[in-house]
DNA sequence: ATGGTCGGTGTCCGA
């Protein structure tokens, strides 16, 4: 089974690089996030007529959004509110083989790494602490589970261009890094990627838009996971970034990443 | 310390 992530940035913008990625990919399931589409809107036939009938979409006008996209059905659809809001972060759904998949867009905390003075950051580390709170409660009858999103952190040394320089910077601060440890530890879950490329290894999934040439400063964060729990780190049978989409013309500034389970 | 670029509820705000 191959799960894939991407922050696509726009679906509608960006349907047809959708489609694309449908088409090299193959996925069995491809989460979408930062969707930016209200769920009336959202382009169901084109995707059906590229062999992906099955779609759960929760989103909103202009902002956030996730959907998730399957050949196979699926069932038990569940979005969550976190933080109080209803502002379409979260996706869940029980894949046929009984794996509960959680498709997740955590807020990106705004520019100042301090809860005091900056709500978006405050906001961003309470999502964390839910997160956490909420793996450690449920999980109906010891269910293999897959986490995935943009998560906006980027948890280890080699998951930046710089350590140094990005330590003070919102998404890789260790507030944020040892606030995401705490939502690994609530289920031991698995980084799929780390565990197929392990660090020091340098990988990226997102890269700014401002870079003149992000291919030459190569100044990337990786920020969007596909996490497993420990019972299916035996199937892992590949990962990588797909960092060809970041170089397709008018693209998303997140690559996507890519899961493979025996 | 600054400014660089995208997308959409667009001429500002969030990323």
């Amino acid at each position: 089974m191959r799960i894939v992530t991407w922050n696509v940035n726009s679906v509608r913008l960006r349907l047809p690089l959708v489609i694309r990625l449908l088409g090299e990919l193959s996925p069995d399931v491809l989460c979408l996030q930062e969707t930016k589409c209200p769920d009336d809107k959202f382009p169901h036939l084109e995707l059906i007529d590229a062999g992906y009938p099955h779609i759960a979409a929760r989103g909103m006008k202009g902002y956030n959004g996730v959907a998730i996209i399957a050949r196979r059905p699926f069932s038990s659809t569940v979005a969550l509110d976190w933080v109080g809001r209803d502002d379409s972060r979260h996706l869940s759904v029980l894949l046929e083989d009984g794996i509960e998949l959680h498709n997740f867009y955590v807020p990106s905390g705004g520019n100042t790494p301090d809860p005091e003075v900056n709500d978006k950051f405050d906001h961003k580390l309470r999502f964390l602490d839910e997160m956490a709170e909420w793996f450690r409660t449920n999980r109906p009858g010891g269910r293999d589970l897959v986490l995935t999103g943009d998560l906006n952190i980027a948890p280890f040394e080699h998951d930046v261009w710089s350590h140094r320089q990005m330590l003070k910077i919102v998404s890789h601060t260790p507030v944020e890094t040892e606030r995401l440890a705490t939502v690994r530890s609530s289920l031991g879950w698995i980084d799929t990627i780390r565990h197929v490329i392990p660090e020091p290894e340098r990988v990226y999934s997102w890269w700014s838009y401002r870079a003149r040439d992000w291919t030459v400063s190569d100044r990337g964060l990786r920020l969007d996971h596909i996490w497993v729990t420990p019972d299916l780190a035996s199937r892992i049978s590949g990962g990588f970034v797909h960092r060809e989409a970041r170089g397709w013309e008018r693209t998303s500034d997140h690559a996507p990443v890519v899961t493979d389970l025996a």
